[in-house]
DNA sequence: AACTTTAAGGTTGGTTTAAGCATGGCCGCT
DNA sequence: AGCGGCCATGCTTAAACCAACCTTAAAGTT
């Protein structure tokens, strides 16, 4: 899950990013608003966290051009404790939910699960592809013939990302950037070794190879 | 997608380079102003990027001469993180992009990929011509009945490059240059075997050879 | 003990080479 | 000028080569 924290206080960026690592997330730190609306489209995070006080560009602009331009990312807003008239401005230029400063950090991780359930799969937290389900909560899978499977937890990551983006085609190193923080060893193969498992798991055509490009779900022409 | 990389930190190009030939560029590289300038001129590449700390020649110099002399190849600065200033003399001096060191190598990718978008004019990631359409992103086209056709990166390469410069006549040393990173021995005759392979799949009559010339998409004069 | 990563050898398929065939342009002959 | 042969250039096919990918098992981590 890759999450872009786009934020000017350093301060409260160090003491997010591990704890935003630990629940699960990549972390990618944008300081001002510029640079964070050009990564908010080109990165194309799995969730924004934005702050509206920003350097460069206002954080509701940054919002407004992200919307306008057609990018549906889910983008939790920070604003400052009792600025009301922010979040009603936030909601309508396009946010998801809003957050007040200062804040206690397990309420904005409840919100961003609560978020993510929400957008990734609308009313439930449940994806599914050609007979395959994942259940995102409880971190299993069942495949095509019924079978349930326990996924471990970079199973799981993988297999979420492809689901979540079924169609696309990944990347190795894009793969590796959605399941780990930090960049791989390019000569690793442990990508490999996972799709390897993931195709024992669902059948060997469940997902595609793209010689020289990547990986992608098989696409469900023939259904 | 010939790409110009001029930068004198060994490691960096060492590091940058393979990402960018995964993205899809035949990288040349140069380590000094001097060089640099000159081979911005006679390589003739689709895109630049520029470091403006050099030795031989600063970057900013390069970028001025070559935009007095009427090159108008799409340039990316890279600067120190916070040298503000440099940013706007880069972009005075005629810069598309600039870039803050160090960066993300998702970033640059991304930032050449706007830039690349933006200069070949249209805003969408397709080519098409007598009723042949490529995807850019997917890496796969359709031919004139409808067929969708996966290419490999080499067809690939090579296609879009001819839909790039419709109506012109290339050689298949330009052609050669612009699909590969290193001269090919002119004795090889890949060239025709991969005009072959696309002839195959889109008609005999899409791409007409020029005896002694080269070739060049069909032109649709009779529609 | 369970999960993750590395490593090594086997397999596949994209790329390149190479050899023989076809075609067009040039030149000399009638 | 018209005809025909000859050479250069381009076409086609198949086989060889090599890098990317797969698979398995063992080593390393938590």
């Amino acid at each position: 899950m890759k999450l872009l924290l786009i934020e000017d206080d350093q301060q409260l960026t160090d003491a997010l990013q591990p704890l935003l690592r630990e629940a699960g997330y990549a972390v990618e730190i944008s300081h001002d608003g510029i640079d964070g609306e050009f990564l908010g489209n080109e990165l194309q995070p799995d969730l924004i966290v934005l702050d509206l006080g920003l350097p460069g560009k206002n954080g509701l602009d940054v919002l407004r051009s992200w919307r306008s331009a057609g990018n549906r990312t889910p983008v939790l807003v920070l604003t400052a404790r009792d600025a009301w008239h922010e979040r009603v401005d936030g909601l309508k230029a396009g946010a998801d939910d809003y957050l007040g400063k200062p804040f206690h950090s397990q309420e904005l991780l409840a919100r961003l699960e609560a978020i993510a359930r929400r957008h990734g799969g609308q009313a439930s937290n449940a994806l599914s592809w050609r007979g395959v389900t994942l259940d995102t909560e409880r971190q299993q899978a069942t495949a095509a013939d019924g079978r349930t499977i326990e996924l471990t937890a970079i199973e799981f990551r993988l297999l979420r990302y492809l689901m979540q983006h079924p169609k696309d085609v990944h990347s190795k190193t894009r793969l590796s950037e959605h399941v780990y923080e930090e960049e791989q060893q390019k000569d690793s193969n442990v990508i490999e070794v996972y799709i390897n498992r993931l195709r024992q798991y669902f059948g060997k055509d469940f997902i595609e190879t793209r010689r020289g490009q990547g990986y992608q779900l098989a696409a469900d022409t023939h259904l």
